[in-house]
DNA sequence: TTTTTTATTTCAATCGTTTGCGGTTCAATT
DNA sequence: AATTGAACCGCAAACGATTGAAATAAAAAA
C-alpha cells in the first residue's frame, strides 16, 4: 500500500514541526498567516488527507454507526436504510451494515462485530428468533448507545422508534369492515415480536368496535409469501371462508390475492385484502394492494436522528429511554 | 464513554509490562506458561477486547470494505449486498455502504468518504449519470483496490464482475421469437452504461439471427416503472403495435404488462413480455413475469471474492485486470 | 565459583494526529 | 538599557497495541 501523505511530510518539507502544521491546517490563531498559507498550499499540492484512523484512536470515536437488521432484501428494511443513510451522511457519519438473516445466533455475532469495530452507536431491528436480549445489554453495558426500530422490546433501557402498528392494524381492519367484510382473517407475525402483538390487538379491537366476534381460527401465523399462500389456500376452501384479510405484511397479502384467484375468487369482489408496508410490490401487483404505509424511510431517519442525539449528549445527563411512534396511513387501492 | 479495558490495565494489575501482556495473549513462545495463563485469565475476567482502532492505525488497515451503489432499494442491489456481506463476514471484514442515489455528484462525495474512512478496498456499481471516472481513478491512485460490478467500465484498470448481459438479452429475445412474436420492442437502459449497450446488442443480434429487421422506433430508453408505463402506453396505441417486449429490468417489464392490460390487451396472448433481473416482484406480479435471472447474490459474492484476493496479494505482482462474467438464465413464467 | 546459555521480561520506537505548556524572537514601553 | 509582552513556534505526551532489541533472571556448563 502506498504511504499516504502525513502531517509529518509537510512539516519536514517546510522545516516546521508537526504541531505547527496541525495548527496551521485548522486555522489556529497562534500561527502566522504566512506559514498558514504555506502549509495549506503544500497540503493541497500533495493531496494531504488527515488520517481518520489516527483521529479515531485519539478521539476514541469512529464516526461510524452500526446497523443490525434481519434482511436487507425486504423492501421495508432497505427503505429504512435509505433513511438512516441520509441522516448519517448529513452528519458525516458512516454506516456499517450487519445482517442477522433472521438468525439469533448470527445476531449475537453481529453485536460482537459492532463492538470490535468500535462503532459509536448501534441501530437494531432484531430477528424473529430473538427473545433473549442479553447480547444487546452487553452493548449498553459498554456504554454504546442503542436505538431499536420496528422490532423492539421494552425489556431494555434503550430508545425505540416504531410505526404505530396498533393504529395501522385498526384502520386497516376498520376499512375492511366499512367495505362490507363480515368475516375477516388475520395473517399474523410471530407473537414474540411486539409488532406481531400490536397488529393482532389492533385487529381485535377493530372487530370489537363493530361488534364482530373475534375468532381464533381466523388468525394464523403467516408472515412470508410461501406460508401465506398455503394458509390462504386452506382457509379459503373452508365452507365459511373469510371475505376479508388483513395481512401483517405486503408479501403475505399478495400471496392471499394469488391464492384467491387460483381458487376462482375475485379480488376485491369476493375477497378483500389489506397488507402492511406499502412496498413497491404492493403498487404493482394486480389488483393493486390496499395497504398501510409504514413510512420506512421516515422511521429510519427518526431512528438515526435519535441515535445521533444520544451520541451528542454523552453521559452528562441521566438516561431516560424515549419511544417514538410514527403514525401509519391507509393507502387505498383496488384490492378492497 | 466508559473507558474500555486496555492491555495496560492488565499489565499494571499483574505488575507486568504491556509487551508481555500483548505477547501472552497471542501465545508467543517467549512467555512462560504461568504468566500466560495469568494474563489470559485476567483478560477474560475483565472482558478485555483488543482495540481495533489502535490496530488499524498500526497495521494501516481497517478490515473494512466500502460499497458504493446507486440505490439499496432495488432488489437487484440488495441481493448483491447480501452476497457481498456473506463473503465479507466469512473473512472477518465489515462493509460500509454508500449510496449514490443515481447522482454523479453524490458518487464523487462517496469516493471521498471511502478514502477518509480508509477502507481497504472498494466495490462499485456506478450511477446512471456517471460518464467520467476520474473519481474512481483517484481511488486506484491511492492504491485502493477497486472492483466494479454490474455497472462497469473498460476505461479503468480495475477488476470487473458482470452478468452476461449480451447472452441474457439474446436468449430473452430469442425466446420471444420462438413464442411467435414478430414485432419486438426493447425498453433499454441509458447507453452510457455498458449493460445498456450489451443488452441492446443482444436484442439486435437475436433479431438478426431470425432475419427480423431491426427498427429504431422499437427501441426506447425506459428503465423505470413510470417511464416504461408511459412509453408502453404510447407505443401500444400505434397502429403497428409490438407483440413482444424485452425490458431492461423487471420493473420496466411489469409496467408494460400493466399498460397492456389497461389498453385491453391480454398478456401473454396479445403481448408477450420478458424482463431482466428475476426480482421478487417478477414472481408475484400477475401474470408472473418471464425474466432473465441475473444471479445478483452470486454476482455480489464473486465481486467480494475478487476484491479480497486483491487485498491478499498486495502489490507484489503486477496488476492485470480480470473480468468475470456470470452466466444468466431464462426463467420462463406466464407472461410469454 | 565463574562463565555460558537459555528463558523471560522490559525498553523504546512506531503508527498519525492533537494539544497543554514552555521557549524564542522581536518590537514596544518605561 | 532593561523590562514587558505579544506573536509564533516546538517539545513531548497521549491514544492502544505491536515488536525488534536489549536487559535481567535463572539454569546449565565449565
Amino acid at each position: 500500500m502506498k504511504r499516504q501523505i502525513t502531517i509529518k511530510d509537510i512539516a519536514t518539507k517546510l522545516g516546521l514541526s508537526t504541531s505547527t502544521v496541525s495548527r496551521a491546517l485548522k486555522d489556529h490563531p497562534d500561527i502566522s498567516p504566512k506559514t498558514r498559507t504555506a502549509v495549506k498550499e503544500l497540503a493541497g499540492l500533495l493531496g494531504y488527507r488527515p488520517n481518520r484512523i489516527a483521529l479515531n484512536l485519539r478521539n476514541n470515536s469512529t464516526r461510524t454507526i452500526g446497523l443490525i437488521i434481519p434482511e436487507i432484501e425486504h423492501y421495508f428494511f432497505s427503505a429504512i436504510i435509505n433513511g438512516i443513510e441520509e441522516i448519517a451522511y448529513k452528519n458525516d457519519y458512516s454506516v456499517m451494515v450487519f445482517q442477522s438473516n433472521e438468525s439469533y445466533k448470527r445476531e449475537v455475532i453481529n453485536t460482537q462485530a459492532v463492538l470490535t469495530n468500535r462503532v459509536d452507536g448501534v441501530l437494531v431491528s432484531f430477528s424473529k428468533e430473538t427473545s433473549d436480549f442479553s447480547h444487546f445489554q452487553k452493548l449498553i453495558d459498554n456504554e454504546i448507545p442503542v436505538v431499536f426500530f420496528d422490532r423492539t422490546t421494552e425489556e431494555l433501557p434503550a430508545d425505540q422508534v416504531v410505526a404505530d402498528d396498533y393504529q395501522g392494524a385498526f384502520i386497516a381492519v376498520n376499512h375492511l369492515i366499512e367495505r362490507g367484510c363480515k368475516r375477516i382473517a388475520h395473517f399474523a407475525a410471530p407473537q414474540n415480536l411486539q409488532i406481531g402483538k400490536s397488529r393482532l390487538s389492533g385487529y381485535h379491537d377493530a372487530l370489537l368496535k363493530h361488534n364482530i366476534h373475534f375468532q381464533h381460527d381466523l388468525v394464523h401465523l403467516a408472515d412470508t409469501y410461501e406460508i401465506a399462500k398455503k394458509t390462504a389456500h386452506d382457509i379459503l376452501r373452508r365452507p365459511e371462508a373469510p371475505d376479508g384479510f388483513f395481512a401483517v405484511n405486503d408479501m403475505s397479502a399478495i400471496a392471499i390475492i394469488k391464492a384467491a384467484r387460483e381458487l376462482g375468487k375475485r379480488v376485491p369482489q369476493d375477497v378483500k385484502v389489506v397488507g402492511f408496508e406499502n412496498s413497491k410490490s404492493s403498487a404493482i401487483c394486480d389488483p393493486e394492494l390496499t395497504t398501510i404505509d409504514q413510512f420506512g424511510f421516515e422511521l429510519g431517519r427518526e431512528a438515526c436522528i435519535m441515535l445521533l442525539k444520544r451520541l451528542k449528549e454523552g453521559d452528562d445527563v441521566e438516561f431516560k429511554p424515549i419511544k417514538k411512534v410514527i403514525k401509519t396511513k391507509l393507502v387505498i387501492r383496488s384490492s378492497t
